[in-house]
DNA sequence: TCCATATATTGCATTTTTCGCAAAACTGTT
DNA sequence: AACAGTTTTGCGAAAAATGCAATATATGGA
């Protein structure tokens, strides 16, 4: 028999959010295996069924909102506490190093900045930004501590990944072709402007591949903002990252289309493991989390 | 980097008053040694010290006593939350045989009844009385599933123990001895009953020998009852625990005289280590603790 | 209806953690 | 200085947790 304890309540609480094992399992840094397990010793506890779930839904059970209810209360008295076990000492110093593109230094970058200075204002912040594909290069080389990444599928073993945020893709279209459907749009006709690299490229190219269509390409262009340019000038229609759009001052330039079925990615901070337990860094991972 | 529980808080919370490693320990029914890494472990993730301690004493920091408020806390909602989601299952049902000596079933037996029955009013209670020397053999050969006994240092690894109360023993005199403090003693004239077996004889005979006394015996007798009879006969003076005397009728007959340092014995509950998770059986041991 | 896909769970080998015993270290007392 | 009572530490054994890979299962679409 063992003992409920905080790190099952913290994953459990997540889960009960999200209802979705492998996200939370992402977020949290463990294996949905793991995840599953805490679950099962969570209501092998507690004697009764804290999530109805078969393979396709998530739900709680009332009992598992009891739960809900008393380990987020708990959780937060125990955060509390901590704070004031520690209020003296935690006066974080130092410096971090981070990395980051160009889009997501203004888009997703200044919330999370803005809140660690206020928590950690003598801690230095140096910000190098770049093309997003070598974020995980420079985590992996020590360059920086932590970067802002996109999750893959072959994210390095060695790497944490904290998701942010889900970053879908976007249909844009140049204003003046007036698209404002993906069924007026006739492939054989227009032009495509593919990413010529990044995360985007495979997402694209898989998508043209499950609906049978070969895109006449007009070009293939490196940087998400680039393609932006391109379709506002008329060049041609292509994908592009929600963020980035929202982020463009040709935003008003393209029409914008839902996709239903282009799958987007997960953007988050990445940092080695090793360096998971390190203040400075533990406490923007903390951030990232809330 | 392990994480809090509630285990952890449980010993924490009994320590925190006790303050002693080695009662908490037998209480909670692991090792001092145990105990002592847990609050390692404790202090490690709140990185403060919780107790103030060297080999002689123990006391509780600042940091302690707000942990220890916290942890109370949680534990009780805690307990409230399970009882809230078992408190239709949790009906206990069945049979619980007992043992204890005819003392102690006068003694603190009735409290721990009563408050037994009134929280699980369907189970029986078969309770036999006798020798409490043949407690431990009684729940070892599972004629009981409970006993009072009393703790002896080579107490057998399969059984838990489960402490309840601190039993002093008292030296008595015949009231027309006039006796009132341990000085008036002279043990070259007054005459000794010493129990002819039970804990309580070890214990008296290794006073003597720390004191270098020779008593002159009058009797060996068995049962600590009958002590409290001759004793108020006049036919000598003995040590008796104090619980006995509590509850004999010829508690006037006799002077009692505190001894400062003879030692008294741990009375408790005890039970196979197997059957611990027996509800019934948890359910009373659980009793014990409050 | 059957298949492809997404998702939770389980078997298993490995790693990590915890535990208890015995010995050591420490401190106040005789 | 030896002792007795307590806490702490070294260490080997046992237990628990974890991740990977495989499995099971439900859902929506061809």
């Amino acid at each position: 028999m063992q003992y409920m304890d905080f790190r099952s309540l913290t994953l459990f609480t997540h889960l009960a959010k999200s209802l979705h094992f492998g996200q939370t399992a992402l977020a949290m840094h463990v294996t949905a295996s793991t995840l599953s397990r805490v679950i099962q010793r969570l209501e092998d506890e507690c004697q009764c069924t804290l999530f109805v779930r078969n393979n396709r839904s998530v739900k709680l059970t009332h009992e598992g909102k009891k739960l809900l209810s008393f380990s987020e209360q708990t959780l937060q008295q125990w955060q509390q506490l901590q704070a004031e076990l520690n209020s003296e000492k935690a006066v974080l110093r130092g410096e971090v190093k981070m990395y980051c593109s160009v889009t997501a230094s203004q888009s997703h970058l200044p919330k999370l900045l803005s809140k660690y200075r206020q928590q950690h204002p003598h801690v230095d912040i140096r910000l190098t930004t770049g093309d997003p594909a070598s974020s995980i290069e420079r985590v992996l080389s020590q360059q920086c501590d932590i970067a802002i990444a996109i999750h893959t599928e072959d994210f390095p073993n060695e790497l944490i990944f904290t998701p942010i945020d889900y970053v879908p893709l976007v249909l844009i279209t140049p204003r003046e072709f007036n698209l404002s459907q993906l069924k007026d749009i006739d492939w054989q006709t227009h032009q495509v402007i593919l990413p010529e690299q990044g995360p985007s490229r495979n997402i694209v190219r898989h998508w043209f591949q499950t609906h049978c269509i070969a895109p006449h390409i007009y070009a293939s262009v490196g940087g998400n903002e680039a393609i932006v340019s391109m379709v506002a000038l008329g060049c041609g229609i292509g994908f592009v990252p929600q963020v980035v759009l929202d982020h463009s001052r040709l935003a008003n330039k393209v029409n914008q289309i839902q996709v239903s079925d282009i799958s987007g990615y997960q953007l988050g901070l990445t940092c080695l493991k090793t360096k998971r337990s390190h203040p400075l860094v533990k406490a923007m991972l903390q951030l990232a989390l809330n």
